[in-house]
RNA sequence: GGCGACAUAGCCAAGUGGCUAAGGCGGGGGACUGCAAAUCCCCUAUUCCCCGGUUCGAGUCCGGGUGUCGCCUCCA
């Protein structure tokens, strides 16, 4: 099956072929540690890092690598604000961003470089655009010189004179043309700073991820992502920058996401509609979130409202459920033996959809699509685990899919807490035996009861059986 | 002004030239159940923003409109 990518650089769909399979080296770029992460940087994480579980899930290993922004204005500014140390921020931000990323089951990258602690690679690099002439020295500041680089505007689609005629910049008298861009700040009093053959400073914004991609995956990367907003003019000034040193091209995919709006505004500041990982996962579960994330292609729009989480919340519940209708059947004793034609129209319905979530995640990672096959098993499924008999392998199989789509998109809990306490589960003998009196007051006060402390039973014809809310 | 994306049922959302337009949510009806819960079945787009064109055949390609949004400035 051919593996197919939408590149920004191109506008169009190609075939995946990484540079060395079956190694991908895969750059996505990381937050500025100087907040709480949104769930505009959520959406960018989740889906990538779904598109690295499904790389290694067909066989690919993947480098990957997430940089912290732990240099910049920002940084600065905040801990100017707060009264801390730009690197006691970055501490503090990195540790909750670890653990919002954590909650939503986004895993952590082969390795999570930190700008400044690549100074030695970031000088390396604008040394070389010196030696090119691709960078000029003003007023203590490192520029790079934009004019010099033919391919300017590529990745945005855009050329020089248009950008800059569009340009809303502010007149900054060190630059010569108002889209140079400074890879090396001079020194300012008792802000953090290096020592650079330039003097003391800090590195530009946008120098540091060329360092780092390099550093860790070469000159040459496969897949480089983030969010729709870096495109230009990060993500442009990246490639000018590192093919600019190298003369090599610097990535041969280019991945972006599509926005997250909330309300279908845009999120902003100045409209005060940002919504942190952090209060989210408190109000919602974070795996309906990550469905939720999950449930447009990843370079559509996606609008976050509280209608359309409760959609994501009704829909994953409806895999839930399967899963763990699909789990207390397989502990059930009510075996089939032989496989008839129920079955083997099933293994064929398996065997189809398995098809199905391939074809859909080999296409440009169609998660909605791909979830759709889910879907279609758990209504098949269902209906059958409501026949008297059930043959055990044929469930197992399905559940053993069930886990290896599940390793892919990480929205639903395979394994049950099947561990109560004694008392529990004495209160549900007792309401068995109420039930079996005909005393339904009992029972239901019972099943009431048992609701309180979250647990939830469910009487099916083979027996009851309970979960957790 | 330049560049770009999107437009499919009440809502969300697949569909990248060809069997009856996935799937989910919501709604209606029914089955099962002591009641619930869970589950299943049936119904809920003669039609894909509009107008042309290409083609045996178009939601899907081309041209032109209209509308929504984004980028060109720190921003995921």
């Amino acid at each position: 099956m051919e593996f197919k990518v939408y590149n920004t650089l191109t506008r169009k769909k190609e075939s995946f072929k990484p540079l060395q399979p079956p190694r991908v080296t895969f750059y996505v770029c990381g937050p500025t540690v100087y907040d709480y992460v949104h769930i505009g940087n959520a959406r960018v994480f989740v889906v990538f890092d779904v598109v690295r579980r499904y790389l290694e899930h067909c066989g690919y290993e993947v480098v990957y690598v997430q940089n912290f922004t732990d240099i910049e204005d920002k940084m600065i500014k905040r801990a100017e604000e707060t009264g801390t140390t730009v690197e006691e921020l970055a501490d503090r931000f990195i540790e909750e961003y670890l653990n919002d990323a954590s909650a939503l089951r986004v895993r952590e990258a082969t390795w999570h470089p930190r700008a400044t602690e690549h100074m030695k690679k970031i000088v390396e690099i604008i040394n070389g655009l010196m030696d090119a002439e691709l960078a000029y020295y003003s007023e203590g500041d490192v520029v790079f010189n934009t004019e010099n680089f033919a391919r300017y505007g590529a990745l945005s689609q855009q050329k020089i004179e248009e950008l800059q005629s569009g340009a809303r910049v502010e007149v900054d008298e060190s630059k010569n043309n108002p889209l140079d861009f400074v890879l090396w700040k001079k020194e300012k009093p008792g802000e953090p700073s290096w020592d650079s053959p330039w003097g003391r400073g800090r590195p530009g914004w946008h120098i540091e991820c060329s360092a780092m991609a390099m550093q860790y995956l070469g000159e040459t990367i496969d897949i480089h992502a983030g969010g729709p907003d870096l495109i230009f003019p990060h993500h442009e000034n990246e490639i000018a920058q590192s093919e600019g040193c190298t003369g090599k091209p610097f990535v041969r995919y280019w991945m972006h996401s599509g926005y997250l709006n909330i309300n279908a505004e845009k999120m902003s500041k100045s409209l005060g509609n940002v919504l942190t990982v952090r209060e989210l996962i408190q109000k919602f579960n974070p795996l309906d979130l990550r469905f939720f994330l999950l449930s447009a292609h990843y370079r559509n729009p996606l609008n976050f409202s509280e209608p359309q989480m409760n959609h994501a919340i009704n829909g994953r519940k409806r895999l839930q459920n399967f899963v763990e209708n699909l789990n207390s059947a397989l502990k059930q004793a009510r075996k089939k033996e032989g496989r008839g034609e129920e079955e083997e129209k099933l293994q064929k319905l398996l065997e189809r959809e398995k098809q199905h979530f391939s074809e859909a995640m080999h296409d440009d990672f169609n998660t909605a699509e791909a979830m759709g096959s889910l879907f279609n098993l758990a209504k098949e499924f269902n209906n059958y685990l409501n026949q008297p008999e059930i043959h055990y392998s044929l469930l197992q199989s399905v559940r053993e899919f069930l886990l290896e789509c599940n390793g892919v998109l990480d929205i639903l809990e395979m394994e049950e807490d099947d561990t109560v306490e004694e008392e529990i589960e004495q209160a549900i003998r007792q309401r068995e035996e109420a039930r079996k009196q005909k005393d339904f007051a009992t029972a239901d006060c019972i099943r009431d009861e048992l609701k309180e402390k979250g647990i939830i039973l469910e009487d099916t014809p083979y027996g009851v059986r309970w979960k957790r809310t």
